[in-house]
DNA sequence: ACAAGCGACGC
DNA sequence: CCAGCTTCGCTTGT
Protein backbone atom coordinates (compact mmCIF):
# COMPACT_ATOMS: atom_id res chain seq x y z
CA UNK A 1 0.00 0.00 0.00
CA UNK A 2 1.60 3.40 -1.08
CA UNK A 3 3.02 5.31 1.37
CA UNK A 4 3.80 9.18 1.98
CA UNK A 5 6.91 9.74 3.71
CA UNK A 6 8.30 13.46 3.85
CA UNK A 7 11.91 14.66 5.22
CA UNK A 8 12.71 18.43 6.31
CA UNK A 9 15.78 20.26 6.64
CA UNK A 10 16.31 23.17 8.56
CA UNK A 11 17.02 26.72 6.56
CA UNK A 12 16.91 29.73 7.35
CA UNK A 13 14.48 32.15 6.67
CA UNK A 14 15.87 33.18 3.44
CA UNK A 15 16.54 29.84 2.51
CA UNK A 16 20.08 29.46 3.57
CA UNK A 17 21.11 26.61 5.11
CA UNK A 18 21.35 27.53 9.09
CA UNK A 19 24.75 27.73 10.60
CA UNK A 20 25.01 28.12 14.58
CA UNK A 21 26.67 27.36 17.99
CA UNK A 22 25.96 23.51 18.27
CA UNK A 23 24.02 23.73 21.24
CA UNK A 24 21.60 26.29 19.59
CA UNK A 25 21.36 24.41 16.84
CA UNK A 26 20.09 21.54 18.59
CA UNK A 27 17.76 23.62 20.86
CA UNK A 28 16.31 24.54 17.83
CA UNK A 29 15.86 21.28 16.04
CA UNK A 30 14.27 19.37 18.58
CA UNK A 31 11.38 22.24 18.62
CA UNK A 32 11.11 21.85 15.12
CA UNK A 33 10.97 18.15 15.44
CA UNK A 34 8.44 18.45 18.19
CA UNK A 35 6.51 20.80 15.77
CA UNK A 36 6.24 18.33 13.37
CA UNK A 37 5.30 15.45 15.84
CA UNK A 38 1.84 16.77 16.15
CA UNK A 39 1.11 16.34 12.59
CA UNK A 40 2.06 12.74 11.62
CA UNK A 41 1.94 9.16 12.43
CA UNK A 42 5.64 8.03 12.87
CA UNK A 43 8.90 10.56 13.25
CA UNK A 44 12.40 9.36 12.35
CA UNK A 45 14.75 12.06 13.29
CA UNK A 46 18.19 10.79 10.96
CA UNK A 47 20.73 13.66 11.58
CA UNK A 48 20.39 16.77 13.55
CA UNK A 49 18.31 18.64 11.05
CA UNK A 50 16.17 16.04 8.71
CA UNK A 51 13.32 13.67 9.45
CA UNK A 52 11.11 11.09 7.97
CA UNK A 53 7.52 11.33 8.64
CA UNK A 54 5.01 8.10 8.10
CA UNK A 55 1.90 10.04 6.97
CA UNK A 56 -0.25 6.58 5.60
CA UNK A 57 -3.01 7.00 8.30
CA UNK A 58 -3.50 10.55 8.42
CA UNK A 59 -3.69 10.98 4.17
CA UNK A 60 -5.62 7.97 4.04
CA UNK A 61 -2.71 7.14 0.74
CA UNK A 62 -4.52 10.42 -0.66
CA UNK A 63 -1.25 12.59 -2.25
CA UNK A 64 -3.53 15.47 -2.55
CA UNK A 65 -4.03 14.93 1.39
CA UNK A 66 -0.26 14.28 1.55
CA UNK A 67 0.40 17.81 0.09
CA UNK A 68 -2.03 19.88 2.18
CA UNK A 69 -0.50 18.15 5.29
CA UNK A 70 2.96 18.97 3.83
CA UNK A 71 1.87 22.57 3.94
CA UNK A 72 0.59 22.69 6.70
CA UNK A 73 3.78 20.94 8.25
CA UNK A 74 6.15 23.59 6.28
CA UNK A 75 3.49 26.57 7.75
CA UNK A 76 3.60 25.71 10.90
CA UNK A 77 8.04 25.17 11.15
CA UNK A 78 7.93 28.90 9.45
CA UNK A 79 5.33 30.53 12.13
CA UNK A 80 6.91 29.26 15.20
CA UNK A 81 10.73 28.94 14.14
CA UNK A 82 11.32 31.79 11.47
CA UNK A 83 12.53 28.63 9.42
CA UNK A 84 11.82 27.11 5.93
CA UNK A 85 12.16 23.43 5.03
CA UNK A 86 11.90 21.49 2.16
CA UNK A 87 9.81 18.40 1.81
CA UNK A 88 9.93 15.43 0.14
CA UNK A 89 6.54 13.03 -0.16
CA UNK A 90 7.19 9.64 -1.84
CA UNK A 91 5.99 6.15 -1.43
CA UNK A 92 9.26 4.99 0.32
CA UNK A 93 11.89 6.95 2.07
CA UNK A 94 14.82 5.96 -0.76
CA UNK A 95 12.54 7.99 -3.04
CA UNK A 96 11.04 10.88 -0.41
CA UNK A 97 14.50 11.66 0.26
CA UNK A 98 16.12 12.10 -3.18
CA UNK A 99 12.39 14.47 -3.64
CA UNK A 100 13.01 16.95 -0.52
CA UNK A 101 16.93 17.75 -1.99
CA UNK A 102 15.33 18.34 -5.85
CA UNK A 103 13.86 21.78 -4.75
CA UNK A 104 16.05 23.14 -1.95
CA UNK A 105 14.82 26.37 -0.29
CA UNK A 106 11.63 25.85 0.66
CA UNK A 107 10.54 23.09 -1.83
CA UNK A 108 7.72 20.93 -1.85
CA UNK A 109 8.30 17.72 -4.62
CA UNK A 110 5.56 15.12 -4.72
CA UNK A 111 6.55 11.93 -6.59
CA UNK A 112 3.70 9.59 -6.68
CA UNK A 113 3.36 5.80 -7.27
CA UNK A 114 3.13 6.35 -10.81
CA UNK A 115 5.91 8.86 -11.43
CA UNK A 116 8.06 6.75 -9.20
CA UNK A 117 10.48 4.55 -12.09
CA UNK A 118 10.34 7.59 -14.60
CA UNK A 119 11.62 9.93 -11.93
CA UNK A 120 14.06 7.57 -10.84
CA UNK A 121 15.10 6.10 -14.37
CA UNK A 122 17.56 9.01 -15.39
CA UNK A 123 18.90 10.20 -12.09
CA UNK A 124 22.61 9.46 -11.11
CA UNK A 125 23.26 6.45 -8.97
CA UNK A 126 24.97 8.60 -6.36
CA UNK A 127 21.63 10.16 -5.68
CA UNK A 128 20.76 7.27 -3.69
CA UNK A 129 21.27 6.83 -0.10
CA UNK A 130 23.60 4.78 0.78
CA UNK A 131 25.59 5.30 -2.61
CA UNK A 132 28.56 7.11 -2.17
CA UNK A 133 32.15 7.82 -4.19
CA UNK A 134 33.60 3.98 -3.34
CA UNK A 135 30.01 2.24 -4.32
CA UNK A 136 29.39 4.84 -7.61
CA UNK A 137 32.98 3.89 -8.70
CA UNK A 138 32.50 0.24 -8.42
CA UNK A 139 29.15 -0.10 -10.36
CA UNK A 140 30.94 2.42 -13.20
CA UNK A 141 32.97 -0.24 -13.66
CA UNK A 142 30.26 -2.15 -14.40
CA UNK A 143 28.67 0.05 -16.73
CA UNK A 144 26.17 1.02 -14.41
CA UNK A 145 26.09 4.88 -13.68
CA UNK A 146 22.04 5.61 -14.10
CA UNK A 147 19.46 4.36 -11.27
CA UNK A 148 17.44 2.58 -14.65
CA UNK A 149 20.65 0.92 -15.15
CA UNK A 150 20.72 -0.07 -11.96
CA UNK A 151 17.67 -1.67 -11.80
CA UNK A 152 18.34 -3.56 -14.32
CA UNK A 153 21.16 -5.41 -13.33
CA UNK A 154 21.02 -8.94 -11.98
CA UNK A 155 21.44 -9.63 -8.15
CA UNK A 156 23.83 -12.00 -8.58
CA UNK A 157 27.16 -10.02 -10.15
CA UNK A 158 26.10 -7.57 -7.83
CA UNK A 159 26.32 -9.37 -4.32
CA UNK A 160 29.73 -10.71 -5.61
CA UNK A 161 30.65 -6.96 -5.78
CA UNK A 162 28.75 -5.66 -2.40
CA UNK A 163 27.73 -8.34 -0.49
CA UNK A 164 24.35 -9.20 0.50
CA UNK A 165 23.13 -6.70 2.34
CA UNK A 166 23.84 -3.92 -0.04
CA UNK A 167 23.65 -5.93 -2.89
CA UNK A 168 19.48 -6.40 -2.00
CA UNK A 169 18.79 -2.66 -1.38
CA UNK A 170 20.42 -1.56 -4.09
CA UNK A 171 18.17 -3.50 -6.28
CA UNK A 172 15.47 -2.85 -4.24
CA UNK A 173 15.74 1.11 -3.91
CA UNK A 174 16.23 1.14 -7.95
CA UNK A 175 13.43 -0.31 -8.37
CA UNK A 176 11.36 2.15 -6.02
CA UNK A 177 10.63 -1.20 -4.07
CA UNK A 178 12.48 0.09 -0.78
CA UNK A 179 9.77 -0.75 1.81
CA UNK A 180 11.83 0.32 4.95
CA UNK A 181 9.47 1.20 7.50
CA UNK A 182 9.99 5.13 9.38
CA UNK A 183 10.90 4.26 12.65
CA UNK A 184 10.95 6.28 15.41
CA UNK A 185 14.36 6.71 16.62
CA UNK A 186 16.07 4.80 19.21
CA UNK A 187 18.91 5.77 21.85
CA UNK A 188 22.68 5.86 20.59
CA UNK A 189 24.51 2.67 20.74
CA UNK A 190 27.81 4.76 21.17
CA UNK A 191 29.53 8.11 22.14
CA UNK A 192 32.41 9.84 20.84
CA UNK A 193 34.96 12.70 20.47
CA UNK A 194 37.49 12.92 18.46
CA UNK A 195 40.33 15.80 18.21
CA UNK A 196 42.89 17.58 15.63
CA UNK A 197 46.49 17.40 17.76
CA UNK A 198 48.23 20.50 17.25
CA UNK A 199 50.95 18.65 15.53
CA UNK A 200 51.26 15.74 13.90
CA UNK A 201 52.88 13.21 16.78
CA UNK A 202 53.33 9.32 17.82
CA UNK A 203 54.19 10.42 20.93
CA UNK A 204 52.24 8.95 23.46
CA UNK A 205 52.33 11.24 26.45
CA UNK A 206 51.39 14.40 24.25
CA UNK A 207 48.56 12.54 22.23
CA UNK A 208 46.63 11.65 26.30
CA UNK A 209 47.53 14.90 27.82
CA UNK A 210 45.74 16.53 24.40
CA UNK A 211 43.28 14.22 24.48
CA UNK A 212 42.46 14.20 28.05
CA UNK A 213 39.74 17.27 28.15
CA UNK A 214 37.47 15.56 25.28
CA UNK A 215 37.66 11.80 27.65
CA UNK A 216 36.17 14.31 30.61
CA UNK A 217 33.28 15.87 28.45
CA UNK A 218 32.82 12.55 26.75
CA UNK A 219 32.31 11.36 30.14
CA UNK A 220 29.70 14.26 31.47
CA UNK A 221 28.02 13.47 28.43
CA UNK A 222 27.45 9.77 29.68
CA UNK A 223 26.57 11.17 33.23
CA UNK A 224 23.63 13.59 31.88
CA UNK A 225 22.67 10.76 29.74
CA UNK A 226 22.67 7.96 33.01
CA UNK A 227 24.63 5.37 30.91
CA UNK A 228 27.11 3.10 31.17
CA UNK A 229 29.83 1.77 28.75
CA UNK A 230 31.18 -1.68 28.00
CA UNK A 231 33.42 -0.97 25.77
CA UNK A 232 36.10 1.55 24.81
CA UNK A 233 38.03 2.81 22.07
CA UNK A 234 41.10 4.56 20.81
CA UNK A 235 40.73 5.80 17.51
CA UNK A 236 43.19 7.57 15.12
CA UNK A 237 43.27 9.32 12.07
CA UNK A 238 46.88 9.09 10.41
CA UNK A 239 48.42 11.96 8.54
CA UNK A 240 47.26 10.13 5.18
CA UNK A 241 43.63 9.90 6.70
CA UNK A 242 43.88 6.46 7.17
CA UNK A 243 41.91 5.20 10.83
CA UNK A 244 43.36 2.69 13.14
CA UNK A 245 41.36 2.02 16.65
CA UNK A 246 42.05 -0.01 19.64
CA UNK A 247 39.37 -1.28 21.38
CA UNK A 248 38.49 -3.40 24.41
CA UNK A 249 35.55 -5.14 25.89
CA UNK A 250 34.78 -5.27 29.93
CA UNK A 251 33.21 -7.59 32.12
CA UNK A 252 30.62 -5.39 32.86
CA UNK A 253 29.63 -2.13 32.31
CA UNK A 254 30.52 1.14 34.29
CA UNK A 255 30.14 4.78 34.03
CA UNK A 256 33.45 5.33 36.25
CA UNK A 257 35.96 8.16 34.93
CA UNK A 258 38.94 6.68 36.50
CA UNK A 259 38.39 3.41 34.32
CA UNK A 260 37.78 5.07 31.39
CA UNK A 261 40.72 7.35 31.62
CA UNK A 262 43.11 4.50 32.38
CA UNK A 263 41.21 2.20 29.47
CA UNK A 264 41.44 5.36 26.92
CA UNK A 265 45.51 6.00 28.15
CA UNK A 266 46.73 2.13 27.63
CA UNK A 267 44.24 1.89 24.23
CA UNK A 268 46.16 5.26 23.12
CA UNK A 269 49.43 4.00 24.26
CA UNK A 270 49.09 1.17 22.05
CA UNK A 271 47.94 2.95 19.30
CA UNK A 272 50.90 5.36 19.19
CA UNK A 273 53.47 3.02 19.69
CA UNK A 274 52.44 0.43 17.01
CA UNK A 275 51.97 3.20 13.94
CA UNK A 276 54.60 4.01 11.68
CA UNK A 277 53.01 7.38 10.62
CA UNK A 278 52.13 10.24 12.79
CA UNK A 279 48.99 10.85 13.96
CA UNK A 280 46.80 13.76 13.21
CA UNK A 281 43.73 13.55 14.72
CA UNK A 282 42.78 11.33 17.96
CA UNK A 283 39.53 10.23 19.58
CA UNK A 284 38.45 8.23 22.19
CA UNK A 285 34.91 6.35 21.97
CA UNK A 286 32.62 4.27 24.34
CA UNK A 287 29.71 1.58 23.29
CA UNK A 288 27.94 -1.23 24.08
CA UNK A 289 25.92 1.56 25.87
CA UNK A 290 23.36 0.32 28.65
CA UNK A 291 21.16 3.42 30.13
CA UNK A 292 19.31 3.76 33.11
CA UNK A 293 16.14 2.49 31.88
CA UNK A 294 18.04 -0.59 30.53
CA UNK A 295 19.46 -0.60 33.94
CA UNK A 296 17.70 -4.18 35.09
CA UNK A 297 20.36 -5.54 32.47
CA UNK A 298 22.94 -5.11 35.00
CA UNK A 299 21.51 -8.09 36.65
CA UNK A 300 21.53 -10.48 33.86
CA UNK A 301 25.34 -9.70 34.08
CA UNK A 302 25.93 -10.25 37.52
CA UNK A 303 23.90 -13.61 37.47
C1' DA B 1 28.68 -16.41 19.42
C1' DC B 2 31.61 -12.78 20.48
C1' DA B 3 35.39 -9.60 19.94
C1' DA B 4 38.33 -6.69 17.31
C1' DG B 5 39.56 -3.93 13.40
C1' DC B 6 38.57 -1.60 9.09
C1' DG B 7 36.11 1.00 5.81
C1' DA B 8 32.08 3.36 3.63
C1' DC B 9 28.35 6.57 4.18
C1' DG B 10 25.92 10.62 5.67
C1' DC B 11 24.83 14.78 8.29
C1' DC C 1 35.93 21.42 2.20
C1' DC C 2 36.97 20.06 6.78
C1' DA C 3 36.04 18.47 11.46
C1' DG C 4 33.40 15.91 14.45
C1' DC C 5 30.05 12.22 15.22
C1' DT C 6 27.02 8.21 14.06
C1' DT C 7 25.80 3.80 12.17
C1' DC C 8 26.40 -0.22 9.66
C1' DG C 9 28.49 -4.24 7.16
C1' DC C 10 32.29 -7.19 6.30
C1' DT C 11 36.25 -9.96 7.65
C1' DT C 12 39.17 -12.38 10.65
C1' DG C 13 40.25 -14.67 14.77
C1' DT C 14 39.00 -17.34 18.93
Amino acid sequence: MPISLAKKKLEGKDGSFIRMQHGKYEAISERVMQVAREGVDVLEQSGIDEAFFEITGRSGGDYGKASSIARELKEKILSSEGLTSSVGIAPSKVVAKIASDLQKPNGLTIITPDETKRFLMMLSVEKLYGVGPKTAQALKGIGVETIGQLAGQNPEPLERLFGRKLAVYLHDAANGADEEPVTEGREATQLSRIITLKKNTRDPEEIFSQLSPAIDDLHSRLLAENRMFRNVSAIAILFDLSTRTRSMTLDAPTADLRMLRDKARALVRELAMSSEKDLRRVGVRVAELVGAADQSSLTEYLE
